[in-house]
DNA sequence: CATGGACTGGAACGTTGTTCCAACATGGAC
DNA sequence: GTCCATGTTGGAACAACGTTCCAGTCCATG
């Protein structure tokens, strides 16, 4: 009943997304297409397509592929666990920041189901009514999801132009040109932009969420 | 020095931008191409050139023409007018679910920058420290975009395929249907799944959050 | 050794964003 | 009234992309 045995030197899905994700870490997103990946695989299109139904599959594959190696729940007291499965998401993304854009634009996907899992344990073992569960979820899931888009646009951007810092500066100078009775808050926001830490500021906010939730605590 | 008096049937940006933001939502985000729109406005590709440098400035001039009219801040109570400001987000991105794809694409517009300063105005009369405001407000744009980034991605599948509930509930089953061992968290949301509510669900986020920042101040 | 299904490589197709340019319109200078 | 410089237009052309198609190659099995 076992599929016969394949050629010694089959191309496999798994060696497919492999070199794709490792396309899109060199080089970002809009390097991978499938002539790069027919070169780098020393194949054509056609084997390609016969182990991957098209793009858009082989995007979601390399994203849970990334996912799947960052969603380990471990049994650390449940706030914990929750800062700790996000700041796992956020350094996976800023270390692959394309995983990012997929996620908002293929959702439902199994890497998707892989973050609510990994948040819903922890909001059980806190005690959170089980009517409130999927909200909280939600929030911490649709947060995480956000900050990921953004970041993968800044990478997008910043790899694009110069240096972080430099890029930083940039920004922060044409905010303070900004109208300052239409955009008084953006222009108060820039003088603390060139040294802000993302990840400080992603933490930040999910303590923030955390703190709202232990409020639905009975 | 005024600039010359221009043809009386000249294109114009305005009218390429609404153009654009017809196709887009009538048609869907694939449907707004270059060759879409030479039609509807019965020209050629370079007379859209001409008033445009590319395509995503088209698109972060549609987005930007669509936030600009949701976002008027009132002087309503603080905690209100976030709420307000967040609808408005929710409702326009229902509306025009392209907005939120095009916002986790290109961020750091005209258009993100509307959103920080309409949610900044009211954090700052609810008497956030000024150190925490930059955070407050990044803590609830960023999670308004994950949800718009999602909606997005939705009505990109929904209007692809059947309606929305007959959507839900085939999702429903699929989730149902997983690994008891692996996704027991997912298997106990996808219950509730068909009747739920995105609009409240995401509001429910947003008084999460308001509620940790309440917690915030002295 | 022959067979047939698993698998491969590359040519070809249709579509996209973008560039380029010859032509046209218009209002001020003469 | 003529003419020209500038602003604007329409469409042909290009390169790159995702995808399809198919003739051919490989190899466990009969």
């Amino acid at each position: 009943m076992a599929t016969r045995s394949q050629r010694a030197d089959a191309l496999s899905k798994e060696r497919i997304v492999e070199a794709a994700i490792e396309i899109l870490d060199t080089e970002g997103e809009s390097a991978l297409t499938f002539r790069a990946l027919t070169a780098r695989l020393a194949t054509g299109s056609g084997a390609i397509y016969w182990h991957v139904a098209n793009k858009n599959e082989l995007l979601a594959a390399t994203t849970n592929d990334v996912i799947a190696r960052v969603m380990t729940v471990g049994d650390a007291e449940p706030h914990d666990a929750i800062r700790a499965i996000a700041l796992g998401m956020f350094d996976a993304i800023d270390a692959h920041p394309w995983v990012g854009a997929q996620l908002s634009r293929e959702p439902w996907q199994l890497a998707m189901l892989r973050i609510f899992e990994a948040v819903g344990g922890p909001l059980r073992r806190l005690g959170v009514p089980e009517r409130a569960q999927f909200n909280c979820a939600s929030a911490l899931v649709n947060y995480i999801l956000g900050v990921a888009g953004q970041n993968a646009a800044n990478a997008r951007l910043v790899t694009a132009g110069t240096d972080r810092t430099a890029f930083l500066g940039g920004l922060a100078d044409q905010w303070a040109r900004l109208d300052a009775e239409e955009y008084p808050f953006v222009r108060q926001i820039a003088a603390g932009l060139p040294e802000h830490d993302d990840r400080e500021q992603f933490l930040a906010g999910i303590d923030l969420i955390l703190a709202g939730i232990d409020a639905l605590i009975p």
